[in-house]
DNA sequence: ATGTGAATGTTATATTATAACACCTGCAAA
DNA sequence: TTTGCAGGTGTTATAATATAACATTCACAT
């Protein structure tokens, strides 16, 4: 479970400006137990929120590491151990919608525990690496 | 790069129906260099072809091994290696847009093929399994 | 020929995400 | 000081992605 303080260490850390905005759509996830999705966040949100303030606020929190998203289905969950930098695997379950995380510095060992850890049942495997092709970086 | 003849093949030996329009969207994913949009295929259509239709067969398609779906930006490319079972990782150009296949059985050889192969520079990374945690297995 | 289930057609709508532009606010350079 | 500027926010509108619901058709076994 995400902590706010260490949230706002990290920020302040790192010159990022954790603005109320922000902070309430993190608050909003953080105190979740299941991934978000961005529109009920936005229900959350009140005062007339509209969904721009809610996209935002999430490009910035995934962009700083303090969210994950959840590609398939498009919902969002607040990292457990917020860093700079780190592969991340999310154990999805189909059932009750819940999301635990397995972190490690190898891909590899994170799929393995993903498949063998927790009593997991595994079904369907999503690896997507984004970058840039050899075409692309000569180009560059 | 899919041959129709392939995917032919395989629907048959399993008793799969490769009906008219699935057979049109799989033409339309298979010929093109790059992830193709639900509604980029649906334009290719004509007809007045409309969006239940381009999503029945998709998931018609992906459901028999024939064609992945790209989560970050859901676009579809077609399976260079179609088989009932198997792991796969997408490298993904964030400049060019193409997409690359990186098959293997055990994920953690596709992950590290990933990025090492083919001069490929890995910049976001994304695994998830989706599956029945321990307490839905055990309410199952 | 006929009932059945799978597939398709069709209309409408739900869900997710972004474009475009106005305004504001803090802060640094002139 | 004030002027400009960049990042952040508010607001309106709309784009892009996906599904619900129901009618119809088709292949095929009985």
């Amino acid at each position: 479970m995400l902590k706010m303080r260490a949230a706002e260490d990290l920020c302040a850390r790192r010159g990022l400006r954790l603005t109320p905005p922000r902070k309430r759509v993190l608050r909003i996830v953080a105190a979740s137990a299941k991934p978000v999705k961005a529109y009920d966040i936005l229900k959350k949100m009140g005062r007339g929120a509209q969904p721009p303030t809610v996209y935002r606020a999430l490009d910035f929190l995934l962009g700083a590491g303090l969210l994950h998203k959840i590609q398939n289905g498009a919902a969002f969950v607040a990292c457990a151990h917020p860093r700079r930098e780190h592969d991340c695997c999310l154990l999805i379950c189909a059932a009750c919608g819940r999301c635990d995380e397995s972190c490690a510095r190898r891909p590899d060992s994170a799929l393995r525990r993903a498949a063998g850890d927790a009593g997991f049942l595994p079904q369907h495997l999503i690896m997507e690496v984004t970058g840039l092709c050899r075409r692309c970086r000569k180009n560059k």
